[in-house]
DNA sequence: GAAAACCATACCCTTCTGGCTATGATTTTG
DNA sequence: CAAAATCATAGCCAGAAGGGTATGGTTTTC
């Protein structure tokens, strides 16, 4: 490529389209002479006189005008990125991709919607995704934001709890222990549990309480929705535990109900997760922001 | 416009199409950390970070997209540019255009034929007008060269001549004279004669003539066109003087006939006439090259 | 014909660019 | 796990780029 300057190209875009080196010296708010010079060095790269003079006034030779064409079309899209950066400054455009495990599809669209009327320009894309491949996602960085209830280990992600995750026990509606309150552990330990299979969140949250009180876990069957289980547990085949996110909130659960055990709910988080060297985008910022301003309006359960 | 240089495009190309900082180093041929600074400061420029590392991986953000699409498109039609000033140096590309007086037209075309078919990239635009509009057209340099008989005395033209362009007597085929050789000047003076208008080039040839000889020339009509002229001859109503140029070669000329004054044929040019500092462009300096390389087979005159 | 406008040239100066080497931290690969 | 690859940072330097003033020659304008 020639030695050109963009700054040679400003002049010459404002030499051409002023037809007068001295207006155009004004325009830039530089001397005269200064936009001879830029316009001879020009010339001289391009290896082709661009301008004539004929008398004084300024003519474009063919050179001219195709480098005109040229680099007026360059001033254009410039400009137009320019304007596009700005846009993405001040959030009035946008795209914020968020992965999440399927449990969050309960409330993340509650909590996706008023940031979605505040910055209306923002697209916002919410991939409910299971944890695996989530994890995937990640490690491909194909998304700005993820969340999960257990974040990673790995030292390579940094992640911080934005939203309270209890567990609680759910038993069919017509369950004895229904009535009850402040219902010991022992009382629940030898039920039949329905759970999500290994290696889900809820399930290590399960097991680590079971032995920390002792008891083994009964797991009668292994399911891989939460709602296959919510059908189960009201078909009376056993009890479970679960993120209280899956309960409808507004129509009340008729058919299950949530047991007052000791020791529940157990408290856990949502977390926000993200790659540790990523540097967020100025949108995805703003959403963390925008969660940690409106966390206690949504926040469901209130007890923050 | 922010402070961004083609150079940095350029790099943040490379590294954006390769995505990788040391690949693209070694395509552009420059150490490793020279990259690392470029997009460094293509990045505090813009005020948006542009590309992500995670890992040792490369990924552009949105910012990093639009500037790459921005400065794909750039490159692209610099490109051309840059072939399209090559095209224009190596002639595979132009337009000339010249302007001349009415009565070149019975020879112009003859010569333009070969340079055209020598660069057939070449547009060629040949515009027939009479002298003042030829001065005018001149004036406001709308043509690359100008073809007169007479040039301006205008010091801010230069001129040369690059073709004969005799003036002969003109009688009707069956006038007394026509046999005779050596006629004198005397014989003719006392002729009626038919000249183009004052003004013309011609005109004033012969009026030049008739002074220095000291007669007065007898103008029995004025025409403004060299064909009614001749027209004027055949039909017997006077003798002239006329360019060479205006008789065709081909087909002899039947009913008119070249009388053998002394003094006759009168030698004068054409001339090559462009504005003294218009540089010319390349293909009108070829142009120039081509004529006088030509010349002696293009002189329909043979006599240079 | 004088004044004003316009561009070119010469020369000088400051800042910014682009580039290098050396070195270090991290990741990926073998 | 060691080696290789990859990128970041720091510090240094030469040269390019950008800009200014002074001045002079033409052309246009009044």
């Amino acid at each position: 490529m020639m030695r050109v300057t963009m700054r040679q190209l400003q002049v010459f875009e404002a030499v051409a389209r002023l037809r007068s080196y001295s207006r155009a010296a004004d325009e830039i708010h530089v001397a005269q002479p200064t936009v001879s010079k830029q316009i001879r060095l020009l010339h001289e790269e391009i290896g082709l006189p661009l301008i004539e003079l004929i008398g004084k006034k300024v003519f474009l030779t063919q050179a001219g005008e195709e480098l005109y064409a040229t680099c007026s079309a360059w001033l254009d899209s410039w400009g137009r990125f320019e304007q596009t950066i700005a846009d993405l400054k001040g959030l009035k455009q946008g795209r914020l991709s968020i992965a999440a495990v399927t449990t969050t599809k309960y409330f993340m669209p509650r909590m996706l919607g008023p940031f979605c009327s505040q910055y209306p320009g923002i697209d916002i894309s919410l991939e409910v995704v299971n944890r695996d491949r989530l994890l995937e996602r990640m490690a491909q960085n194909q998304d700005d934001l993820y969340v999960m209830g257990i974040p990673p280990e790995d030292i390579s992600t940094q992640s911080e709890p934005f939203l309270e995750n209890p567990l609680v026990v759910l038993a069919p509606q017509f369950h004895p222990l229904v009535a009850k309150r402040n219902i010991q552990f022992a009382e629940i330990a030898h039920e039949q549990f329905i759970l999500r299979e290994h290696g889900s969140g809820t399930r290590l949250a399960v097991e680590k309480v079971f032995e920390e009180r002792g008891f083994p876990l009964r797991v009668k069957m292994e399911l891989g929705s939460n709602e296959a289980i919510k059908q189960a547990v009201a078909g009376g085949l056993g009890l479970s535990v679960l993120s209280k996110s899956t309960l409808n909130l507004d129509a009340t659960q008729r058919d299950i109900a949530i047991l007052d055990v000791d020791g529940f709910p157990i408290k856990r988080y949502w977390y926000l997760v993200r790659p540790r060297d990523k540097q967020l985008s100025v949108v995805a910022k703003t959403f963390m922001e925008f969660l940690k301003q409106h966390i206690d309006l949504l926040n469901p359960y209130g007890s923050r």
